[in-house]
DNA sequence: GTTATAGCTTGATCCATGTCAATACACCTG
DNA sequence: CAGGTGTATTGACATGGATCAAGCTATAAC
């Protein structure tokens, strides 16, 4: 961290924002020049640390900035009058929160931390006015939003169409993708959320769940302790997706 | 149509194009000057009409510009190799379609018209380019895609956590609302689309969906005669949401 | 006007997932 | 290390919606 003296200083504290913690082109800041990249950073100074259960913000909060996810791991959520949630998404680093609240000026889902995390408060107001300015801006957040667009559909099937198994199957494949794509392995890691969250999210009861992981784990398909989880065969697993049943 | 020569040229060809198919504040031009609005205009000048049936464009078809429906009535959907369709929104006058294509210059869904229908062609690298100029117009795309988000999320609810008749009665007010909002009979209209398509949509089949139309219709919530729908009871179709049946 | 076809309704039955309940496990606290 | 709490597993049973099947109704085609 200290070391590295050949890097000029403010090379370094433009690295301290936006180079390091976006990983790759998951983030706002793929294919900003340096000195684009120094208007971003100037703009998404502030941080917000949480601790676990903690919310980043909660439905009806007034919108005022997105986040981008630094480290740690979220979930979204929308609750019914009468209690129902679901789960509608889990976000982990380099990852954009808060966009939901852009339409009507204030959120319409939470945002709860599911370990003790970190984000990049991105101002709104500021991100409008840069991104009018620098036009790859302009175009990573227009991106980011349609790719969740994309991510809905992808969900909509799920939720429609598809069986337990398929559902879960689903879910561990993209989880798996996901840490590949941040440089984790992509056959053992670690689940942050519960198997209701899970469930809530894929449509299902926790029971129903933990049966589909048992299920997985009698076939070999994969191995898996309480939250712990290695996919033993990802080809298996992959074409038990889009091969209905009947 | 030729009357009304009070109205300076340039402001009669404005209208034919923007202000008068953007039913408010639906499409992009909300909040616009009468300048900024000609700026739209020289912009969206194509328009494209589309038989019943036709594709608007289809899944991998490559991005290049998205839509305003002018008039008629669209479904987006997904299908999955094994043929398994998921309907992911139904779209009518003044709503945005193509956005999906963004993030990936690829289009993720297809998009039919259900009846014979026009839409405006929006290029879409000189949207960006326009936005970046229009501060209004940015916010508009902005607040037209974080909509989008939150309409899915709703989706998402319905479709996690909701029982049949839920799910259709949900569905007949958010038709019904809609229709209002483009100036229809909140409680009567005739759906553009078949039993399977809605079932498609809700995550169920024609026949569940068939089924709890008779069964709105012996409890006296609505009058259903094939696509014609008549809202008798609309408080109470409200009601069905959000209560938990336990 | 007749026929064909797509769309819709309704009934009978089946099955995947929900529900309820008991137990086990893991982790935290003191 | 004991106890407690939240989480996970597993079993038995119930049920909502899927499936299969038959018939009906509107609309389009000829």
């Amino acid at each position: 961290m200290a070391g590295k003296s050949v890097i000029p200083i403010s090379l370094v504290s433009v690295k301290a924002a936006c180079t390091q913690c976006s990983l790759h082109e998951l983030c706002l800041s793929e294919g900003l020049s340096q000195e684009e990249l120094a208007s971003l950073d100037s703009l998404v100074g502030a941080r917000r640390k949480l601790k676990r259960q903690q919310f980043l913000y909660r439905a009806g909060d007034p919108f005022e900035a997105i986040y981008a996810v630094r480290t740690g791991f979220f979930k979204t959520d929308v609750l019914l009058e009468d209690g129902r949630e679901q789960v509608t998404g889990f976000q982990m680093a380099g990852e954009i929160l808060g966009m939901d609240g852009i339409g009507t000026d204030t959120h319409s889902c939470n945002a709860v931390a599911l370990e003790d995390s970190e984000v990049c408060v991105i101002p709104y107001a500021q991100l409008e006015q840069l991104s009018r300015e620098i036009q790859a801006l302009q175009r990573n957040f227009h991106k980011v939003m349609s790719r969740e667009l994309v991510r809905d559909q992808g969900l909509m099937m799920l939720l429609g169409t598809m069986r337990a198994e398929e559902r879960l199957a689903a879910f561990l494949l993209n989880m798996s993708q996901r840490f590949t794509t941040r440089g984790y392995s992509a056959a053992e890691f670690n689940l942050r959320m519960t198997r209701e969250e899970i469930g809530s999210y894929l449509g299902l009861k926790l029971e129903t769940v933990s049966r589909a992981f048992s299920r997985f784990q009698e076939e070999r398909l994969i191995a898996v302790q309480q939250k712990h989880v290695r996919i033993l065969d990802g080809e298996r697993l992959r074409r038990l997706l889009n091969h209905a049943p009947r």
